[in-house]
DNA sequence: TTAAGTTGTGTTACAACGTAACATTTCGTT
DNA sequence: AACGAAATGTTACGTTGTAACACAACTTAA
């Protein structure tokens, strides 16, 4: 992993952290043309990949989008509820879920190696609107 | 809803019934193009819309792919094993786990309206081989 | 029954998301 | 420096999904 490398990931990240909400590949991609015009998808991509590996960025399955991760410690299987009106997201962790969840697939077997949760709802202020 | 919009989405349902793993809306498309050439990808979304609307279908969201309800009732917010080397699809349901993972989201006042829980890792049979 | 309105369906065309494959550069080793 | 290995840049394309409009089918009312 070269200087590049590495400095793509932080600007990467600093534009996830400064915006938020969810964005796509191609919003960063877009902000950080801005500075480097000639950077293309499969930059963001490798950069993203390396970012979620680290948990320091969460994939957002069900909407195909990115967000920073908002937790000191950066755990993978963070539980995501996502405000389908202000598109806001919390991340929320909980070990007993964890557990219970492996459970419940392991019953038959299954061998869990990675969580996807995410809540679509409404989020406390936009409710309350 | 028109005897056509109904026939297809019988005919969607299935074909993926027949098929044991998760199919992307674009094989699905190309099966039944077989029997109805013009078919387009909006007549699929649209009836695979309308069937995972009713819980007939799931949307694996981590996989932009879709699998029959393998349960009689046909429940929304299951729990899904992905197999990441067969590709097989456990499906499992537990009201106390949806209880508890609406309390962490519902403590910060967010309203719960649909949950995605996907688990990758490998089924029993592919874990022993 | 038929004309007008409404709703659902078909079709075209394109937008968004993601990656394979190869060229180039970087960096450590001899 | 010359070489080889590994990361990065670049091109080009494959996959997934949808907006927008054309058309058809059904509904209601005179």
């Amino acid at each position: 992993m070269s200087k590049r490398g590495k400095q793509i990931q932080t600007e990467l990240l600093s534009v996830l952290r400064s915006h938020h909400a969810p964005m796509s590949a191609y919003e960063m991609l877009g902000c950080l043309r801005d500075e480097n015009p000639r950077l293309a998808p499969p930059t963001i991509y490798r950069a993203l990949a390396a970012l979620t590996d680290l948990g320091s960025v969460h994939r957002l399955e069900s909407l195909n989008a990115f967000i920073a991760c908002q937790r000191d410690r950066h755990d993978h299987a963070s539980i995501l509820s996502i405000c389908d009106d202000c598109g806001g997201v919390e991340e929320d962790i909980s070990t007993e879920l964890l557990k219970k969840l492996s459970g419940i697939a392991g019953k038959s077997g299954f061998a869990p190696a990675r969580h996807v949760i995410e809540i679509h709802g409404q989020c406390a202020s936009c409710e309350s609107a």
